[in-house]
DNA sequence: TCCCGATATGTATATTTTTGCATAACGCTT
DNA sequence: AAGCGTTATGCAAAAATATACATATCGGGA
């Protein structure tokens, strides 16, 4: 690159985090708890979720235990025995949760590139 | 609210946080050292900052020094002795990254308002 | 010259968060 | 009935973060 190339690229990324909370500051949806529900969807089984997501499954178990006390209804419906040992299955409010929370997400990683973009230029100028 | 009332609202806050990283994924401006930066601004000391930051002032200090590695530049001169005992004052290049960080919040909070009213009406009906 | 208050920095302490057991319950399968 | 694999849960251990503390440096003002 030659005179005219970029001197000060402005080398960063911009990352974001969304979560739900309770009225009360309380988290409830973590995007780590959002890919954590992603697996169970996929997984049907809470341990083989926490392993996917990385995530022991002590804290995988406490994460969701919390979310729903803190929702007030069920995101998994559970079984212990049985054929596999047992498994952890999505509930329809999770489902539709999960649907609702990726078009926010999808919505927002567009809005935040767009953002980003206009940052850059702004820094770069100059 | 009577027979109509809605009986699932859904109670629940959308946050989110930006922050800027390094390419291999390092921290570099969180919103705590964009509020430190705020701060730092208007008091025109890191000690003062810290405070108002509700942080320690190692740890403010740390975070600056941080930032200001991974960028390549300062973002704050620092002068000490003298009539106050020392200063902490932005530079041009500070200034102008959150000024343009500002813009990109604002952006984003609404984008992330709209969003969730939509995540809110989509949680809400049935 | 000595004091003051802020920056500068290493190290120890405390707090918070996560992981790692240990153990129990459960219901197919063999 | 015994075994297997998973959920369920308390508690100790470890890891990651943040605070506290102890000094040192610096330069204007008394």
């Amino acid at each position: 690159m030659g005179k005219r190339g970029r001197s000060n690229r402005f080398n960063v990324l911009l990352n974001y985090k969304l979560w739900l909370s309770s009225m009360s500051g309380e988290g409830i949806i973590s995007e780590e708890v959002y890919a954590l529900l992603l697996n169970i969807r996929d997984k049907g089984s809470l341990k083989a979720a926490a392993e996917e997501t990385g995530m022991s499954y002590r804290k995988a178990w406490g994460d969701i235990r919390k979310a729903e006390g803190l929702l007030g209804y069920e995101l998994t419906e559970k079984t212990r025995g049985g054929k596999d040992g047992g498994q952890s299955v999505l509930t329809p409010k999770a489902m539709k949760l999960l649907e609702a929370y990726t078009a926010l997400h999808q919505k927002l990683d567009d809005a935040v590139e767009k953002a980003f973009e206009e940052l850059k230029r702004k820094m770069e100028k100059n």
